[in-house]
DNA sequence: CAAGATTGATACATCAATCTTG
DNA sequence: CAAGATTGATGTATCAATCTTG
């Protein structure tokens, strides 16, 4: 294995001819399909189980996690959607949706009234914790147990490469251990 | 760089400890975060340009291309439909306005009558090979200029060994070269 | 009865206003 | 006017029948 170039070159592309224009190369394009048919597969197999299971798509899934990991559980909206790569609109529906199960709350900034945060309450916890015990099980099973090691480094490097400049990635849902302690995940191991 | 583990073990997980009923770690949990967000991220840029630009969706993208490679530009619905991971009403409502739009066409199998044939029209290529320039030059940015040239490989590898077992994927939107000469991409570089 | 496909109802996502506050 | 957010209309995805053919 390791056909790969030699020297590390960071920005392939520019390599003799201009990036922009040039048509990508067969293995160009399929190491694209292959990276989202990947992704395709798999967050679609758990989003079937999540909707199965308890109800909700994974974009909300998403939502609780990042929420469930924010001092007082609570995010100003705008944060909580740049950061999920939510619209401010797709984001006011979904939290509509939440608040009707009892899963999060939304208070108007008293500083700047234009602004509003959201908090998962316990029950969303509570719901959280327990979707995420499912959730687990399947990660493993599709992702962990298909990768060596090796591999599993390789493409968290490569993935944290890609994100830089992405949207909403300055503090992104791809953010490393985060500040707080996740309720949903102790210490682990 | 490389704090990898030694050994090339393959299946991590039954390390120890039996698979099932451990909970992730914190640092394997951000492995699949980083692996999610950048897929997210991407495609959501990639889906939002498709709109602007194409109105359409990026799942009608990666029907699209599929069909292109098929011979006759032909493919079954229900291997389309396993294929791409659309469900087969799904797929059959995408079909119906795609029809509309006389991108594609459907016809009865005279020797099986529950199949159904869906073929890309000349319209319909001609389409996607306009979209495609958009979608080439956008990836290039976002995707092959951000990844070094080992990155591509370590990524390409690391979904490879994702793909077997899941769902569709026997002869997945991941598979190789195709078969047929792809009309939207001529033998490149 | 199973496989392939379609349809209509419902749920979620997107887009284009709109509203309020700074 | 810009930032933050909400709402309603439209489009797409999902789910639960339903239909036909093998």
């Amino acid at each position: 294995m390791s056909d790969a170039a030699g020297p590390p070159q960071r920005p392939v592309g520019r390599s003799g001819r201009a990036s922009v224009g040039r048509a990508l190369t067969e293995l160009e394009f399929d190491s694209w399909r292959v990276f989202v048919a990947s992704s395709r597969l798999l967050v679609g197999e758990l989003d079937r189980k999540l909707r199965r299971e308890a109800d909700i798509p994974h974009s909300w899934f998403i939502l609780l996690v990042v929420l469930s990991e924010r001092p007082e559980r609570t995010a100003r909206q705008s944060d909580l959607a740049s950061v999920t790569d939510f619209s401010l609109s797709r984001l006011s529906h979904a939290i509509n949706r939440m608040g009707d199960r009892g899963w999060v709350v939304r208070r108007t900034d008293p500083n700047d009234r234009r602004a509003a945060d959201v908090t998962l309450t316990d029950a969303g916890l509570a719901a959280l914790i327990d979707i995420t015990r499912g959730h687990d099980v399947a990660l493993r099973e599709l992702f962990f147990d298909r990768l060596s090691a090796a591999e599993v480094e390789a493409l968290r490097g490569a993935c944290r490469a890609l994100l830089p400049g992405l949207d909403g990635a300055s503090e992104t849902l791809a953010a490393g251990p985060p500040t707080v302690k996740s309720p949903i995940r102790p210490g682990a191991d």
